[in-house]
DNA sequence: TGCGTTGCCGAAACCGGTTTCGGGCCTCTT
DNA sequence: AAGAGGCCCGAAACCGGTTTCGGCAACGCA
């Protein structure tokens, strides 16, 4: 079954590492008690701890994770499951959120467990043959979605989860989320503030929660500025450039066409430059583009996008650390933080076209 | 050290899973039998292992892997490290990758843990511990350079491991890569066909084996169409869109410039693009530019970029075929492979501007 | 002085697997 | 018919940790 090759390299590693029983020996203690030093048991003297302590760090004492788990049932590992085959307006940011998730796992010595789903199905099935192999101890969620089956899952089993991302029953969740609902509220004030009378929303993914909460957003906007509901102008969902362009021209092809068009998502407001060149005109200034998400191609298309920043590595790194505090115990329902999106104030929007009635003073950009 | 609540849920998961004692209680047999039989040793009759092999499925019996790991030193896990602060033109990919990589690994129930650094250190620091700690046991490692630490490390660690792409010192090494030097080539005499006689070529990153090849790939396309090595139509290195437009600058600021650009990398490419903009010249008819790597962007911009796709998604998959093989005893130097990337030909590139005395009959692209 | 606490640690079981060792039974020779 | 050998499996050690249990010694208190 083996080669001799690997047996020997086992050796060797074998040969390296130094164990609990070699700790123990060379402290004249046994390995219980040694065990019971580093885990802070109480019925461990003081002075003995520190000296068991001082001794592990000297001989550069690590615990096998797995070796511990097959009697604690933790692994020290985080799991995540990523759904590759959807819109992939979100994959410019994995890098990053991994990043974040890393950090955060890896400063506490926790690992990251990856895997990869084409459907619903397949990662429903991963999650629960991770969790039944015990390949992680819970898992972080992203891209959650008002009625997610992933959460409906996991609560049934028990088994620890984040979201990146709020839902609709909150109950028994953690979530780390950017309110970019708020986002929308900023934006149609900006908006109203240059002028524009008219606001077309183009919806991102339906079902998702963010999308949800952003076209919320946008009507919590709208009547902050007193201007009034019209479905006319809330498109079909929108997350990639065909999309949006078509958002676009349907839009602006209405006998009383929109001034503005906020998007809930970058990638199909790009679509929005396809339909001005069609039509020969120009971005912030025949109308204006404001949309959300901050991807890296929104500087470099002309004129550059403006739109809302998330600090996606920070999420991922707070996901991780929410994660672990609720493995260890924690109340889930105590583990909720929200943080904001950056507004990037670039060139897509600006006055609105026409001069309208009453522009509100000191908002009138030269 | 525990809440109660966690005990209980400790309490849950053992409840429910099957052991392989239960196994051969359930059998009749003790636990060493059954466990040699289902690890094919051959003191075990088949009839025994039939049987053995037919109650596990219909019991659902799954092995607990680090409860493995304990004794075989395998935890079926590959590791990942990824770099993530440098130049980015490879993050669009990661999604892709991960995919790959998490497909080949779970088709045999092995899984991916995956960890990020910021600097080569960082990286070592990270290999170590992992493998140290076995938690993973062999790494892939992206973006190989000609002379790489990671490499060196390992080798002398006696840690398995494949590369995705080549390196300067092949010995003991396995690799998947894609042969962008045949890309080059190919582009090379692509323009050469369309009347191109001064083509200039912008490296990748110094360092990357990559690079090298690359570059070696364009003067292998010199040679093959008989034009003249000239070290002025070599740039400095570009990997990204201000590095990529000062390098066109460069090239096109010259008494003799060249009517071609050949790019390592498609987002230096976009460089080019600013640079066309500057001067007001079309891409694709006062120039041509033709780049490497099939990033998304690249069929955005207008003129859409002509370049060489990498599918990303199989060298992940094929890597991990191939660590799993020399994690199981396989010799590293019989694993390896190459594989083309797909030339997409779109409409950065067209015939030399300036007519030239002799045109090769058969390739005027009217 | 006697007795119950308390503090602290050793001993041993345990977790879920793998691997080594030895021996019973059957078969095949001679 | 007896010895040799092979086929199979049980028994037990082992891997590197954790956790339970019990007991010894010192201490406090009456």
């Amino acid at each position: 079954m083996k080669t001799k090759d690997q047996k020997q390299a086992i050796q060797n590693w074998r040969a390296k590492r130094v164990t609990i029983a070699d700790l123990a020996e060379e402290l004249g203690l046994t390995k219980g008690t040694v065990s019971r030093a580093l885990n802070g048991y109480s019925d461990i003297s003081e002075a003995t701890r520190i000296r068991v302590r001082k001794m592990a760090d000297q001989m550069g004492y690590r615990p096998l994770s797995h070796a511990q788990a097959i009697r604690t049932g933790l692994v020290r590992s985080l799991g995540l499951v990523l759904q590759v085959n959807e819109h992939d307006g979100h994959r410019p940011f994995v890098a990053e959120f991994l990043a974040g998730v890393s950090e955060g796992a890896s400063a506490q010595n926790w690992t990251l467990t990856v895997s990869t789903a084409e459907n619903d199905e397949d990662t429903l099935r991963l999650l629960e043959s991770l969790a039944d192999e015990q390949k992680a101890d819970g898992f972080i969620l992203p891209r959650t979605r008002l009625d997610d089956p992933r959460i409906a899952f996991l609560r049934k089993q028990d088994i620890p989860f984040v979201l990146y991302g709020r839902t609709g029953d909150p109950t028994g969740c953690s979530w780390y989320d950017i309110t970019s609902e708020d986002a929308m509220v900023e934006a149609v004030q900006q908006l109203a503030d240059l002028g524009h009378r008219r606001i077309g929303f183009i919806p991102g993914a339906s079902g998702y929660t963010y999308a949800q909460l952003r076209l919320e957003g946008y009507q919590r906007g709208l009547e902050a500025v007193n201007q009034p509901h019209d479905p006319a102008l809330i498109t079909a969902p929108a997350v990639n450039m065909a999309e949006g362009a078509e958002a676009a021209r349907q839009l602006l092809d209405q006998p009383n066409p929109p001034s503005a068009l906020l998007y809930s998502v970058d990638r199909a407001a790009i679509g929005a430059y396809t339909v001005a060149k069609e039509r020969g005109l120009t971005i912030g200034r025949d109308f204006s583009v404001i949309a959300y998400d901050g991807v890296p191609e929104g500087s470099l298309i002309d004129p550059p996008l403006t739109t809302f920043q998330v600090d996606t590595r920070k999420a991922g790194k707070r996901l991780a650390e929410l994660l672990i505090q609720q493995i260890r115990g924690a109340d889930p329902e105590d583990l909720r933080e929200l943080a904001r999106a950056r507004f990037l104030d670039r060139d897509s929007h600006g006055p609105a076209p026409h001069p309208v009635d009453v522009v509100p003073a000191g908002n009138t950009k030269t």
